[in-house]
DNA sequence: AAAATAAATATAGCGTGCTATATTTATTTT
DNA sequence: AAAATAAATATAGCACGCTATATTTATTTT
């Protein structure tokens, strides 16, 4: 029998990993990688911001998880809420001036992770690597 | 440009899916994925046991996190735990006859998972993604 | 042997994810 | 228009991951 590897343990092993290193890397600006997320979709969003249950979609989390998140980062300041005035239920979210003032080392925060997990493999794997889980996520997600 | 992905985060949606999946499917039980990891490696070391500190290490987590699994799992009854006798800074932990009836459940759940995981792919793709996840786990990982 | 150090576990506190359910506001039915 | 339904968000409660630190017991130094 061939050493048989558990795939879904090294998965969570590396996503574990990863997102410790990064929210290390994030603790002096108070941020947390998932917050970088959402961060960085609140800016493809501006001006016009956009809804907790848009959001919730475009990150992949469920609307109670995207709610803490939110306000989290309004406590930080770091973002503005406000009610849809045509339809009150609707919350916007938008990123404020000091929001703004983090996309830069946001951004710079997920490129570095995505460095480190891409580091061991050559371009050609980083390709496979890639399609594959894209393949993987395709099969999964719904 | 041709399509960026941002693999980083489709690792997260993954992960984050499976781990969701499981849990439900294990909810009856009143099991948790990761409760199932650490009754399978209790079965590995059936019976001698095995200290939080080794656990933690085969688990991939840290000491406080395995410390409130064990906690959790004490309290459903299904292991037992006791100080070494030649050493009592030691805590050793073990499966109990209870802990022993959930095994089949665990690996089935276990092996379920890990097929939802590779569904979508080839057989060549699968062997392909487990040397490359293999790959990217021990460029991070210390 | 007493003091200092080290090792193993425990505890506190927090962020993120979930499910289940409550609340608020809009829309649709009657 | 009132009642019923639907949609968006809020809230409660839990598991699990982490860091930082306290406690307990062993070992090493002095």
């Amino acid at each position: 029998m061939v050493q048989d590897i558990n795939a879904g343990a090294i998965l969570k092993q590396i996503n574990d990993e990863l997102t410790k290193r990064a929210n290390n890397a994030l603790k002096n600006d108070g941020l947390t990688l998932s917050q970088v997320g959402v961060l960085i979709e609140l800016y493809k969003r501006d001006p016009e911001g956009i809804s907790i249950k848009e959001l919730s979609k475009s990150i992949c989390v469920t609307q109670p998880t995207m709610t803490g998140l939110i306000d989290r980062m309004k406590e930080k300041g770091i973002i503005d809420c406000g009610s849809d005035q045509s339809d009150r239920r609707i919350k916007m979210v938008r990123l404020n001036k000091k929001g703004k003032e983090c996309i830069g080392n946001a951004e710079q925060n997920m490129l570095d992770t995505e460095r480190q997990l891409l580091d061991g493999l050559t371009e050609k794997e980083r390709t496979q690597f890639k399609m594959l889980l894209g393949k993987v996520r395709d099969n999964i997600v719904k």
